[in-house]
DNA sequence: CCCGTTCATCGAAGCGCTTCGACAACTCAA
DNA sequence: TTGAGTTGTCGAAGCGCTTCGATGAACGGG
């Protein structure tokens, strides 16, 4: 194995020179850097990262705690994992990853014994059980999704209430006076989830708002289920005209199963997703969606996270305002 | 934070003494465990990371590269993730992920930096570009996936070849002669997957053998391409009454077009899918099929990893013969 | 009762790096 | 021409742990 003492005999300084050079933590001429960059590229060298966690207390490493629940789509939380790894890339950083089983003792875990600088933990309830795990760590966190209470820590998501609400204007404005939300599994809502709650409030605010009819269901991820949710709301709501549906896996079976019964997309009845952008515009029918920002919301949090490590102060909350696009599933009531 | 010269003082003993306890390396006293364990115990000490690869040239780390290309199902991915996750974890093992974007450039650097003990790869080309590194890396590797020549590797995966097989062995018994195979998209195909071509081989093998008729159609994740293909399909071979399908996100899709053109499951016509055993048994109609072994294959996967980290042999090449389980939507012909 | 073993424990070295203080060599204003 | 800064580099300490060899105590066979 080459270490920083082979570098330095093979350039000619001390090994703290080669540290500086790598570090950038002191200056050195453009002479030494050269020669010393050289020697490393001609040696194959790589710091040996137990040794550099040891002398620095820093390991350049994030864990990021990832959900198992039911009622998640995983594709989605997965698009969360790949930005993060790939932000945490750019700072120099690499990405252990946690499951939801081990819970907070894992994440105790690679904290304490220095495994890990910093955390990021996704999915995030309402009343979450490891909150006050989190404010007691002694190391930087950022939440992906808003517990109920922020208070002492840093949370990024997209802004689910303005989400809900956005949707709601886009309907109105085209006309429409019912409209319904078509929304997470069931158990998400039971087990207290902020994004589903929170674009429920918006939807039926913006709804009040607006003075439209407004009814909010939530829908378990499947093709039947779908089905038969469109079957009960057509049955219940005659004169529905606008569904914003806020459960990726369903949205195509869910205008599919508009179709069946004879409706028109968008002719007689508009929908609006909410889902990556990719998803809405790869469907048959381009979707008329509020994107969600997987990429951004992972990029952002790894941001955050690095702007902690350095001490600086950062905001507690990050509310990513909604984006919403207009394609081809809504029109005019 | 607490180190263990802070343990052996609590414990009345010498720094040595505690990591013997921690690592059972040597024969310690059941009164000096005792003592040893309470004041880790009570004094919440956790070794640095750090500090202990550096003296032990063990980081506990595993790394895992997931893919990240088009037509891969995410959700399988994530199974086969969270169970290595898992698996690492009951051998006292952690994961660090690595997106295949960062190539190999991110196994190397990992790995010469000592940051991981071992590598799993997942996805495996049979023409894979990764291979010459893995074979020269100094650290053990186990691939996912079998590439065309696995000379000086360990791989594991499911025998897709037998399951291939399999399907149309159960199908031919119950009398069908003439068997469709819908499978991975065609980029899958194209790019040289080991597990799609050997499906299809296996597939076509065991109708050769049968004297069944048999043909193989890739085929985009999309609720369109699989209602067009099955319409074409139809179009083609009247005469067909048994389709496998090895593309989980369109199983339901395919059945649901296959009713929706008159044909009755399993009544005129027989599906098997090859996809996990949950999704098999929550499908709306239970689905007879051959089970992906997400869970074993990860879990067998680590297995391997820790026996070639702890120098023992181990077989080049594991595949895991397949499970067909009969539910509901196959019948006799 | 002595000597060779085994058992339990200790002390010290060393893993490969970062970082701090020191210092020689310059630079430049007074 | 001096003294105060600045720049570039070095040496040494030390990060917290594992591991090796040493050692004293206990044991048992001859």
């Amino acid at each position: 194995m080459v270490k920083i003492t082979d570098v330095a005999r093979h350039a000619g300084v001390s090994p703290s020179t080669v540290s500086y050079v790598l570090s950038g933590k002191r200056s050195i001429s453009e002479e030494t850097i050269r020669r010393v960059r050289e020697s490393i590229r001609e040696l194959g060298y790589r710091p040996h990262a137990g040794a550099r966690a040891l002398a620095s207390s820093r390991s350049n490493v994030l864990a990021l705690v990832i959900p198992l629940r039911t009622g998640i789509h995983v594709p989605v939380v997965m698009r969360f994992a790949v930005s993060v790894v790939t932000s945490a890339r750019r700072h120099d950083h690499d990405v252990l990853l946690l499951t939801q089983e081990e819970g907070e003792e894992g994440v105790r875990r690679v904290a304490d014994s220095a495994l890990v600088d910093a955390v990021i933990v996704m999915d995030v309830q309402l009343h979450d059980e490891r909150l006050p795990m989190l404010r007691a760590l002694d190391r930087p966190a950022v939440l992906i999704g808003f517990p109920d209470d922020t208070a002492g820590l840093t949370c990024i998501d997209l802004d689910f209430r303005a989400a809900g609400e956005a949707c709601v204007d886009h309907l109105a404005a085209l006309g429409h006076r019912r409209v319904g939300l078509i929304g997470s599994p069931p158990e998400v809502y039971e087990r207290g989830t902020g994004y589903a709650e929170r674009t429920a409030e918006g939807f039926l605010a913006a709804a009040a708002r607006q003075g439209v009819a407004a009814t909010v269901h939530p829908c378990e991820a499947t093709g039947e289920a779908a089905r038969e949710l469109v079957k009960r709301l057509l049955d219940e709501h005659p004169d529905l005209t606008g569904v914003v549906v806020h459960n990726e896996p369903i949205v195509e079976p869910v205008v599919a199963a508009f179709r069946a019964a004879g409706r028109r997309v968008p002719g007689d009845l508009s929908v609006v997703a909410m889902c990556p952008d990719e998803q809405a515009e790869h469907a048959e029918l381009q979707l008329t969606s509020v994107a969600i920002p997987a990429e951004e919301v992972g990029r952002r949090a790894v941001d955050l996270l690095m702007a902690k490590l350095d001490g600086d102060d950062v905001p507690p909350a990050t509310l990513l305002p909604p984006r919403l696009t207009e394609r081809a599933s809504t029109a005019p009531a």
